[in-house]
DNA sequence: TTTCATCGCTTAATCGATTAAGCAAAGCTG
DNA sequence: CAGCTTTGCTTAATCGATTAAGCGATGAAA
C-alpha cells in the first residue's frame, strides 16, 4: 500500500519522501513472495546447463548472474546432469518454482520442450532454435585460417565428440577453410586419441582442436614423443580456460564473447517477459582468436604444397 | 485448499486420491509464490561464491544443486565477483529475494556478516565461522608424505595467495610433514613465478602446489628447461580439475569431496531452517590424494639425506 | 457564488495456498 | 436410546504487496 509511493499512482512528492524515509526507518524489506503472488511474476530466472562441469559453465554463469542482476532478476540454477530426461525434469522444476523465464544450454543434440515459457537458447547459430551463441564456424574458420597464414598445410582436426553441435560447427568453419588449401584429416578423440608421434611423422604441422582441453593433451603428447611446439607443431584450442594461460608453451586460443552472450540472452528474454517486440533471435555473437606460443610459423617439409 | 491432501488434516483416503487425480487432469501446479507467502518459506537457498571463475566452482555448485534439489529446495546464486563489497551486496540481495538459508564459500580473508539467516559456511577447519569442509591441512600433509615415500628431501612448495587461508592451511600441513625430514622452501606465485631450473638445478626434487593450475606451469616450465617430470622432478596439484587427466604427465593431485561437502551443508542448512538440532559446525571432510604420472620415486642426489 | 474537475490520500478487494475453525454425520458408551 | 466423541468435509481468515475504487478538499471556470 505505502508502495503506491514506487512510481505509479497519484501521490506527492513530499508524502513519497516522508514514506520513503520512514520505511528506511523501520528498515522495510517488501516480501518478494506477496509481490509475485500479486504480480505473477518472480523476478528470476532459470539458468540450465546440460552439465556443469562443461568448461564453459563458470564463466557463463557468471556473465548471466551478472547480466540478470543488473536487469533486476535473479538466477536459479538447475543442472540437467548431461542427460535429457533430467534437462526436462530440470525445466519443470524451474516453472514450478515460477521462474519469469529461462535461458538454457541445450544438451548436445537437443531439442529441449519449452512450452509457454520465454526462454533463451544459447547454442549455436546452426541451430533453428538458437536466440543467441557464438559463431562457431567463423571461429573455426579463424583458428584454420592462423594456420594457414602461418603457412601450414597438413593439419590435424581433433574434435571431442561428434554428437555436439557446437564442435561439428567448429570443425566445419575448419574443413571450409583448409579444403581448397591444405590437407587436413579429421578425428573424433571418443574413437580413441590419435598417435601424435605417428602424424607428426607423417607430415602434419599443425593442430586445430576443439577444446583448450583436447589442446592440452596433444601439447602433453607431443612432448612425451619429444616433438617440439611450436617449431615443429602449432596448436590451437577452444574457450580460452584457464589453463590455456598456465600451460607451457601457452596456447593459442579461440574465445567467445560469453559477455555479450549472456547479456543479449537476458535483454531478449527481459523483452520476452514484457512482450515487447523483440529481434526474432539468431543473434550472432562474434568470437576472437588470440595467438600465444603455441602456434609458429611452418617449417617446410618435403611433403608440404609450394608456399 | 484441496491441497488439505498434502497430507495434512484428517482425511479419507478416497477422498485425496479423487483431489490427487483432478489436479493431474487438469494440470494443477501450486503457486510457489502464494505458498511462500503463507508459510513463510521460500524454498530457496541462496549460493555466494567470492569468484564464479574459481576453479572449483563447477563442481561445487553442481553438487550444492544435486543436493539442495534432493532436499526440495532450489539455488539462487549469486557471484561476489571477488569484491568484499559485492559479497554484502550479494548476501543482502539473496535475502531480500527471500532465500530460507545461504550457503556461502567466503571471500579470502573474510568474515561474511550474516545476520539472522541460517547460513552454512564452506571454508576451512580453521576458521571459526566455519560449517563444513575439506581438511585442507590434512591435503597437505598428504601430498607432502607422499613425496616423502618416494624419497624425495628437498622440496619446493609453492602457493598461489598468502591471502587465503585455504592456501595457507594446506601448506601448514605439508610444512608440518616436511619440516623435520626434508629441506623444504616456500614461494608465493603472487611474489613472482619461481625459475624451477634454478631450483632443480640447487636439488629440489619434487614440488608441491596448492592448485593444478600452478602444477600444469611448473609442468610447462620443466619441460622447457629440459627437466624430464617425473624422473627428475615430481609434481603434486591440487583440486584434481579436469585438466589434471588431460594433461602429459597425468597430474598427481590432491582431491575435496565435493559432494559430501555440498551434501552436509545442504542437511545443516535444513536443520537450522527447521530449528532442529544441529551438530554445532566445523564438520570435517577427509580429502584422498591420487597418485598419477607427475610423481616417481627421487633419484638420489649426493645433496639429499640417508633414505 | 455555484458547480464540476482534479488532486491526493485512504480504503478495500485481490492474488492462491495454508490451516484453523465450524459443522454435520457416524460411531461409541452406559 | 440419549449424550458424547470422533471422523471427514466445508468454510473462512490469513500472509503482504498491488491497484483500483472511494472520497474529501482545493482550485478553476461560468
Amino acid at each position: 500500500m505505502s508502495n503506491a509511493l514506487s512510481g505509479k499512482g497519484r501521490i506527492s512528492a513530499e508524502m513519497a519522501e516522508r514514506v520513503r524515509r520512514r520505511a528506511d526507518e523501520v528498515g522495510f524489506r517488501p516480501s518478494q513472495a506477496a509481490r509475485a503472488l500479486k504480480t505473477g511474476r518472480s523476478g528470476i530466472l532459470g539458468f540450465v546447463m546440460p552439465d556443469l562441469s562443461n568448461p564453459l559453465f563458470p564463466k557463463l554463469a557468471q556473465s548471466v548472474e551478472i547480466a540478470a542482476t543488473s536487469a533486476g532478476y535473479g538466477v536459479l540454477i538447475a543442472d540437467s546432469r548431461g542427460d535429457v530426461d533430467e534437462q526436462t525434469a530440470a525445466i519443470e522444476r524451474l516453472r514450478q518454482r515460477g521462474v519469469d523465464g529461462i535461458v538454457i544450454v541445450p544438451h548436445r543434440g537437443t531439442r529441449p520442450k519449452i512450452q509457454s515459457l520465454p526462454a533463451a537458447v544459447i547454442h549455436t547459430p546452426s541451430d533453428p532454435l538458437n536466440t543467441v551463441s557464438s559463431d562457431h564456424a567463423e571461429g573455426g574458420r579463424q583458428a584454420a585460417q592462423a594456420l594457414i597464414d602461418l603457412g601450414h598445410r597438413d593439419i590435424l582436426i581433433l574434435g571431442g565428440d561428434r554428437a555436439s553441435e557446437v564442435q561439428r560447427d567448429r570443425i566445419d568453419g575448419m574443413v571450409g577453410v583448409l579444403g581448397p588449401v591444405a590437407r587436413h584429416r579429421k578425428v573424433w578423440t571418443t574413437d580413441g586419441f590419435p598417435d601424435i608421434a605417428d602424424l607428426a611423422a607423417a607430415g602434419v604441422t599443425g593442430v586445430l582442436t576443439t577444446s583448450d582441453l583436447i589442446a592440452l593433451r596433444v601439447l602433453g603428447d607431443a612432448y612425451q614423443a619429444g616433438i617440439k611446439v611450436p617449431d615443429d607443431l602449432s596448436i590451437i584450442g577452444f574457450d580460452d580456460m584457464p589453463l590455456a594461460t598456465a600451460v607451457r608453451p601457452t596456447l593459442s586460443t579461440v574465445a567467445q564473447d560469453v559477455g555479450q552472450i549472456a547479456e543479449k540472452a537476458v535483454t531478449h528474454l527481459h523483452s520476452l517477459i514484457n512482450n515487447e517486440q523483440s529481434n526474432a533471435g539468431g543473434m550472432v555473437v562474434p568470437m576472437t582468436l588470440t595467438l600465444r606460443a603455441s602456434t609458429a610459423a611452418a617449417r617446410h617439409h618435403q611433403t608440404g604444397e609450394p608456399s
